[in-house]
DNA sequence: CGATTCTTGAGGTGCGCACCTCAAAATTTG
DNA sequence: CAAATTTTGAGGTGCGCACCTCAAGAATCG
């Protein structure tokens, strides 16, 4: 019996498996074999020990069960070679998140592959070992090989996410990002208001239409520009291959011939070279939305260079590829509502 | 000596504190002492072990520490009795978060007080027991009262956070939570520009003007429509007070008195009621902004009832909150970079 | 200089669980 | 029915650390 001093003391002391195992009439032993999955467990009595679970509220101890389990975690992340500045945001915080989960056995590490060889990235892939990685978070752009290296990495129990950029037609990942087409449909409504009733075109850009997040955005923003801004008129997309000469040209030819440019969207998270160009080119007051947080968006929003960006927080994006990949390898369910990835919405007042 | 076989299986293996101790050259009573602030430890040596852990990145093994420690953490958010939708949508993800931190040990409970009473919330403060909460957080308006009973939590080790409402001149506690103003601010600069150079008045109402909150909006509110927005002129704040006929009242007033209303930016949460006698009142096309995602927001937002809202995210708000509580407790720094709540701005296409 | 205080070391225990072995009990099979 | 098989129990070890005690060594004091 418990002394009423001990009463106190254990009162916000929860269940362990020793009173799990009491409570269910069976032994630790048997506790351990129905909590860990092994064999060799009548159906009936595992049912007795859920049942108990259910009752006395057991849940396990998580820190004791990894310091049995000695386990850590082993991530990578798999990015491209070169890029913008919205992928040196990204590794930082990767390296931040690197100390920030280091108390709880997690390693990430960065991986940089130049993502137009999907042959490099699927050979990659293919030599991870399970027993060294057991996690991998990919942002590379869709190719057969990738998507193919991908199923094999979850028959070898390697678990993986996909990382802003997917691979549509894969199986069962995870994946970690925004909707591309949600995230081009609130740049549009965000145009269409700025320009309140407006007449007059609207410049689309991308560093390249090759890449899915580009061309789903360009849907969702004709989607919404169609039914909702009539009197706006997208024009083809264009293509600036980070060519500032080219760039320069299709945009000149652009404001000499149409005199009624009402704003540019970027579609790329290389937002730099279009603004810039574009601010050389006219100076007629367009509205300008752009992808992004990143130095230069900030930079170009504070002074007013540019009118919205449209963002994913970068931060959040790599936390929650590390949360979900942790909870896969726990075989639990991932927290839904937390790793949800908001598009946001950026202005220089809430930056 | 490792054979070489071990050493493929201790290639991953974090440093303990018994190789610690090797590499500064002390016992494990040392370490245990320098490591968890005991004292009796003459400084050089205090230099020694902290330098050997730079040198081989010591660090503790949170399961380890946790389980030997049998710490739990017991956290207590503290709201309003009475309150409108937004209050409903936090407890649920306080009931959600208490879920998904169970396997830390944090269990978070929610305490429901009359807000309009200082002395009762002081009461309330004043007879926590240190043994019993680690930790509060506290969603209530500024008095005196409460701030001293907060300043004395501190004193007796209970951590604080000021959740969503705040106390100003309240001492170092950490606050979880969006900058009114600047909140304020994104919603006039959104209103001006979706008003596009149009000339009129916009009407400002809040539940009460009693609350900093409101108060703060107003103020980032009147800064950004004054310097940006000067054909816009914002009409005094009008206060509900949840009562139906008086807000109809007002609003007819406004309404048969003022022709060129233009826009409605409702600074308190509850926005059911400004919006919806406005929409029976007139049938001019306003501008609607307001604050928090609901489920009558989201609602309104799908059908086009309102146009914007400037949100923060719940979840978000509490899981910080929790994070926060349970760093101070640990001795650790909050990762600031996670904790900064967002000023969102939710569209019918991001919602 | 011895006596006192400060500093360090050695060693033990337990946190809650995973994982293992061996033996006993219960059940099924021929 | 006994023998083979399945199911359960008892008990031990170790994960990395906190926390404690006792004793020995080092530095300081009068």
């Amino acid at each position: 019996m418990r002394t009423p001093n001990d009463a106190e003391h254990f009162r916000q002391m929860r269940p362990t498996a020793k009173d799990l195992a009491a409570e269910a009439g069976v032994s630790l032993a048997t506790i351990d074999r129905v909590l860990n999955g092994r064999p060799g467990v009548k159906p009936r009595t595992i049912t007795k020990v859920n049942e108990a679970i259910d009752r006395i509220g057991f849940v396990r101890n998580l820190s004791a069960v990894n310091l049995a389990r000695k386990k850590s975690y082993q991530f990578r992340f798999l990015l491209p070679e070169h890029g913008d500045q919205f992928l040196d945001v990204l590794v930082s915080h990767i390296d931040e998140a690197k100390t920030a989960f280091s108390a709880e056995m997690v390693d990430a590490t960065t991986v940089r592959l130049p993502a137009e060889d999907p042959y490099r990235l699927a050979a990659y892939l293919g030599s991870l070992d399970a027993s060294l990685v057991h996690g991998i978070a990919i942002m590379a752009p869709e190719s057969p090989q990738v998507r193919d290296a991908i199923n094999r990495l979850l028959e070898r129990g390697i678990e993986v996410v996909q990382f802003i950029a997917g691979q549509p037609k894969a199986v069962s990942t995870d994946f970690v990002g925004i909707n591309n087409y949600a995230a081009g449909a609130t740049a549009a409504q965000l145009m269409g208001r700025f320009l309140g009733g407006q007449k007059g075109k609207i410049i689309v850009t991308s560093e390249t239409m090759q890449s899915r997040d580009s061309i789903d955005r360009r849907l969702g923003f004709d989607e919404v520009m169609n039914r909702e801004y009539q009197d706006l008129q997208t024009l083809p997309s264009i293509e600036t291959h980070s060519d500032l000469a080219r760039t320069r040209k299709i945009f000149n030819n652009i404001v000499t011939n149409y005199p009624d440019i009402l704003g540019i969207y970027v579609l790329s998270s290389e937002a730099r070279i279009p603004i810039e160009e574009m601010s050389k080119i006219t100076t007629q007051p367009l509205v300008k939305i752009v992808h992004e947080r990143t130095p230069f968006t900030e930079a170009a929003l504070q002074n007013g260079q540019i009118d919205a960006v449209i963002a994913q927080n970068p931060g959040h994006l790599v936390r929650s590829a590390i949360r979900i990949l942790k909870a896969r390898n726990d075989q639990r369910e991932p927290l839904a509502s937390q790793e949800k990835i908001r598009i946001e919405i950026l202005l220089k007042e809430n930056l």
